[in-house]
This record gives C-alpha cells, sequence and structure tokens, in this order.
DNA sequence: TATTAATCGAGACGGTACGTCGAGTCTTTAC
DNA sequence: GTAAAGACTCGACGTACCGTCTCGATTAATA
C-alpha cells in the first residue's frame, strides 16, 4: 500500500492560461519579438508574470505557443492526392489569412529562429505535425506510382512552404486564397513519375 | 565660383564606425537579436552611445549594415553563363562560411525580418545589388536564347536564395562550399530553353 | 464591522529604506548636491533605481530625508527655561557634530534651498519640529513673565539658528559645543521683561 | 632693440563674455544651480564650450561671476553713517529687486555653497567688497565715538545680511525695498555708545 | 470538517538596458 | 590666437523590463 504523492490544490487555470497567449499574441502582432514585453502581456491578461513563468520555460516558447494556438486542426477528409496534400499545410495559410495572424505568425517564426529553445520547440511541431505526414503521404503516393521514386523530403517542404515563409516573413506580402493548393499542384507535377 | 557654406567642426571619425560596426557584429553573433545590447556595443567599440544613434537611424538599420559590411565585393570576372550567375550572388556564400558570418548574417536577417526601417533597408540593397543585376543577367541571356522567355525574376531570387536563407535562419545549418554555384547551374537548367 | 480591501503583495522592506538614506549621506557628504548621483546611491545601497524613485517624489526630498534621519530624538527633561529651550534645537547640534553630519546637513540644506519640492519638504518639518513648539514655549514663558509681551518668532528663529546656517552652509565652520546653549541663553537675555 | 613678445591674434571678445554671462543668468534663473547646464548657456549665447571652458576655471565661479556682475557700483555719496552704512550693502538690495535679480543671486550664492572654487571666490569678493569696507567705516565710527568700541565684525555682518541671505536663498521671500537701510539702523542702534 | 498544498493577482526587489542629455576635451574651419 | 561649430568618450538621467521573490486570498484534495 504504497502511499501515493498525490497533487493537491486548484488545478491550472485555463482561463488565465487562453488569456496569457491571447495577450502574447496582441503584444507580438503591436510590438514584434524584439519589443515583446512580459510585463506587457501580463497587463492585458490580468495575470500575474508568476504565473507565466510558472508554465512556460522560455519567453521564445510562450511565443511559439501562442502562434501555434492559430492553427485549426489539420483536415482528413481529402480523398484525391491534392487534397490530402492541401489537409497537411492548410492551417498554415487559414491561420495566416484571419485576422492578425499573419503578423503573430511572423512574430511566432523570428522568435523561433533568434531563440535556441523556441526555435527546437517550433522544428520539434514542423517535423511531427507537417514533415513526417508529408513523408508518409508521399511514400503512399510512391507505391501508388503517384509520385515518382526518387523524391526528397527536404525538397518537397521547401516547394510547399519556401515561398510561405518568404512572404510571410521578408516581404510580408499577404498569403493568397489558394496558395498552398497552388503548391501541392506544384509538387504533385514535378514530382509525377516521368 | 559661387562660395560654398562649408559645416564647421569635426569629421565623423572612421575609427570609431568601423569600431562600433566590428562591435555590432560580435554582439549579434554572441546574444541574437532581442538580446542585442546597444550598451554592450558601445562598451566593445570604446564608443559612446550617443556616437551610435548619431549616425544610425536605428538599432535594426545598425546591425543590417554591419552585416552587409561583411559581405566582400562582387566579381566581376565571370566569362560563362554559369560564372556570371555566381559572381552575384558568391558574396552571401563567402561571408557565411567565414568567422561568425553565419550567425551574423542570421542575426542581421532577423532584424531585418523584426524591425520595419530595418527591412526597407535590407530589400533596398537586395534589390539594387542582387534582384536588379539578376535580371539583367537573365534578360541578356534571353536575347541570346541560352535562357527562355517566360522566366520569372520572383521565380530565379526563390531558386537562387530560398534554400539560402531557410539554411541561414531556421535550421542553421552550414552553407556548404559550392552551394551557389549548384544553384546557379540548377537555374539554368530549369530555365533553358525547351 | 467591514471588511476591508487590503493590498496585496510584498511591502516596503525596511533594510532598502535604510540603505538607500545611507547611501544618500555618503554620496552628499562625498560629492555635495550638485555632482549626487542616484545611480551612486543605488551602487552603494545595493539598490534598484527604480526603489528610490517608487519611494521619494524627487531627488531633493531624498536628500533632505536623508539630513533629517541624522537628527536624534527631542528630548523633553528640560526643567527651567534654557534646557527647554535647549532641547527643541539640540539635535541639530549633535547631528553636525557627529561623523559626516555637517556636510550632509550642509548638503541636505543647499537641496532645500535650490529644488522646489524639497525646500516646501525641509521648511514643513522646520515648521513643524522647531518654529511651533519655539513658539509655544515662547508664549508659555510670557505668561510666566519670563519673557517680555512684544517677542517675535521670525526674530526668535533668528537668532536661535541664523549663525547656525551660516557657518553651516557658507563658512563651513564646525559648529562648537554648547552651540545652541549659548543662543539659547542670549535669546532669554534678549527677550528678558525690562 | 629687444623683440617684445606680443599676444598674437585677436583679444578676448567681450561681447562673447557679455553673452555667456548674461545665458548663465537665464539658465540660473530658470533651473537653479543643480539643472544648470553648460551646452544650455552655450546655445543661448551662441557661443562655443570651448569659449566658456577657455575664460572661466569652473562652473561654479561662472555661475557666481554672473550674480556679481548684476550687482551696481556701490555709491560714495553718503555723509551720514546710515547712509555711508547703507551705501556698502544696498548693491546687493537693488540686485535683488530687479528682473530675476532675486533667482540669480540665490543660484549664485547657492553654487558657492555647494562648490568649492565658487565658495572661495565668492567669500574673497564679499570679504573685499562688502567686510573690509564695513570694518574700515565701523572703526572711523569709533574714533568718532558714534559707535562703541568693543563691536565684532562678525556680529555686524550677521546684523546686515544674516536675514537677507535667509530670505534669499530659504524662504525666497521678495527683498523689500529699503531693507538694508533699516538693518543699517539697527546695527547702529545696538552698536550705539551705552 | 479542518488542514494543507498548490495556484492566483498583485507588486516590490536588484539588475540591465533604453534613448537622451550634459560634462569636458578635441578637431576643423573661419577670421 | 580666438571664435563657432560640433564630434568625441564618458557618465548620469528617469523609465521600462527582466526574472525572482513575497504577500494575502482562493481552491480543491487529504486527513
Amino acid at each position: 500500500m504504497t502511499k501515493q504523492t498525490r497533487k493537491q490544490g486548484p488545478k491550472r487555470s485555463e482561463e488565465s492560461r487562453a488569456a496569457i497567449l491571447e495577450g502574447t499574441r496582441e503584444e507580438l502582432a503591436e510590438n514584434g519579438w524584439r519589443k515583446f514585453s512580459v510585463d506587457s502581456v501580463a497587463k492585458r491578461a490580468h495575470a500575474s508574470k508568476q504565473t507565466i513563468y510558472r508554465w512556460w520555460p522560455s519567453v521564445g516558447t510562450m511565443c511559439v505557443d501562442s502562434g501555434l494556438e492559430l492553427l485549426p486542426p489539420q483536415g482528413r477528409q481529402g480523398r484525391d492526392p491534392i487534397e490530402r496534400l492541401t489537409d497537411i499545410f492548410l492551417p498554415l495559410e487559414i491561420a495566416c489569412r484571419a485576422g492578425h495572424g499573419h503578423a503573430v505568425l511572423r512574430a511566432s517564426l523570428i522568435a523561433a529562429a533568434d531563440d535556441q529553445a523556441a526555435g527546437e520547440y517550433w522544428r520539434k511541431w514542423m517535423n511531427d505535425t507537417l514533415r513526417m505526414p508529408l513523408r508518409n503521404l508521399l511514400a503512399e503516393l510512391t507505391a501508388k506510382r503517384i509520385v515518382r521514386r526518387d523524391w526528397d523530403i527536404d525538397t518537397a517542404m521547401q516547394i510547399m512552404l519556401g515561398g510561405f515563409w518568404h512572404r510571410l516573413v521578408f516581404t510580408r506580402a499577404p498569403i493568397t486564397e489558394g496558395y498552398i493548393e497552388t503548391q501541392a499542384k506544384l509538387l504533385l507535377t514535378l514530382f509525377a513519375p516521368e
């Protein structure tokens, strides 16, 4: 009969968590990454700084978190290859086209580029959510002879997202509707068996 | 022979200017963009903050300046198309492969992405130094029927630099020797007349 | 029994307050009023400048505060008129004769003269602690016919402190032991009924 | 025929000297001693800082200088003792009653109290211009039996100026017309032979 | 049911940095 | 030689944030 160490006291406040991430998004959209201020977020969210530091290992991680939260869940209804390919990446397009999503995702990405811990967090998410599903789908399509055998996952990612990052981060040009679908079609064309 | 009203007083100290930009590079390489500190740069360069603020309109601009100063002048000796294409972009590769160039250019780029003024400065440089020369060269090669008629300058830039930015900023992977030449060859292959 | 809304959060640190005032005194004694530096005080006291600006409305006020803190409490044991008169002003003499008290009080006084807010603070203290008690005592002694009827409070203050200020501030001559008692005797002589 | 070493170049610019002292007065009147700024004076006077530092050994000295310049020359027409006494000190009253004289003299005095070099300069002026003439006059009046033998110069100065300093520096009360004459009469009364 | 431990807001704390201002020195050009 | 103009280093200004800590109140599982 081992005595279990159970946690006492109240659980993490979901209300507070959501307010902090929303405050983070507003702050990022307004001020960007360098001028981002934890104090401001705390004030916006009517939260204590202690609460922020309790739940996030670093500021950069919190920023990435707040960006990822903007992404809607990936769809799973696609039937043909183009639709299934689009399903994987479409959340990015959707998030960028809504409200201050463009600015928030840009700043999140900049945080990931500038901050070590945030970068690792971001790359793990990207690998799990985008790269692996893409790899699996391409492998399946290869077996079905819809895609040629000698594809390379890095090139594929570059085709799907290269221009996306560039617009988002450097030119700040808006992401046009259908952007992801266009890239999906391009990918399948380039990867079509000879 | 109009008598010009000449400004009195001492001239800008070149010594100080150089020390400040070198200090900026060290600071960027060590601390990145968000933790970049003007105080530290001033201390490193034995310069006054006043001098920094006197000559640069914003911190971001100074960071971009310090990054651009790393780039060697473009070569002009290329004869065949691949060499001439390579000449335009090679300074980027060279700077990234020397000393802390990779980290400095990364941080400069992040500054340009995060800061409005720095971004404009950076884009102007990129347009004047890379994009326009590339456009002119491609136009010339089109006339000589080495390049097909329907090329697009944005696609061309994306081919030459898309992967470069991605490695530099997101994966932090080193830029391998011959990277630019490889992209130049790829571009000419893709743009070859049918 | 109304439930009071109590302020949350930590209370003011007494330790920090004392260290800041001591640092202020050292700084005033060494550098005087014009060269007085808040940065130095913060460093001496291992305190943050924020803490200083949080609790004092102006630098001058802090300087006056630090000077007044040097004064021991007024004695209340005097029985005869001279002793009771001396009791009121003796703390000034005591403070001036100990350690760097002379320099600190001089600089405090200069601060009060040069700075509007500090001046008001100083005059309020002087009125409450010196002038009113003196007035009350003189009134009482008038009733007892120890002091003539037509005394003037400003003249009385001038007799007690005129030379004191002059020595303290302008000639920087030391305040000799018994100075206040001497002036007390002089006052009672001049104010004696004809 | 020895070749004399003559000073070359232009002589000190009287125009500049006057403008600097006037600028100093304005600055002192507006900002007091602690916030007094040499840069501001240079700007006001359209003078170079170099010129200021060339001709005055310290900032404090310049402030005292600018205050003393406000004083009109002492009169010499007095015939009876009261008039001759008044002649010595009247310039102070006149200066305090004109324009921003009160504020300027206050700040000069504070500078003299706070700054070592300025203090010595001030005390030398006071001794030469006020104290010695007063001593000489009292000696003469003693010989004429208008003044008792056992007078003390410090007490005399204290009577003439004690309240004056106090009003000027601490209470900032205006100096009323006839103040000096009143004190002169008081002095002669107190010092009258028994 | 009372105890206890974790959570929350508020905010004070020692620090570092911000962007500006001023001190005192030095350099350049004009007279 | 003197002057105006102004760049230079250094240091201080008063403010904003950082990340840590303390306080009193609240909340939910444990005893």
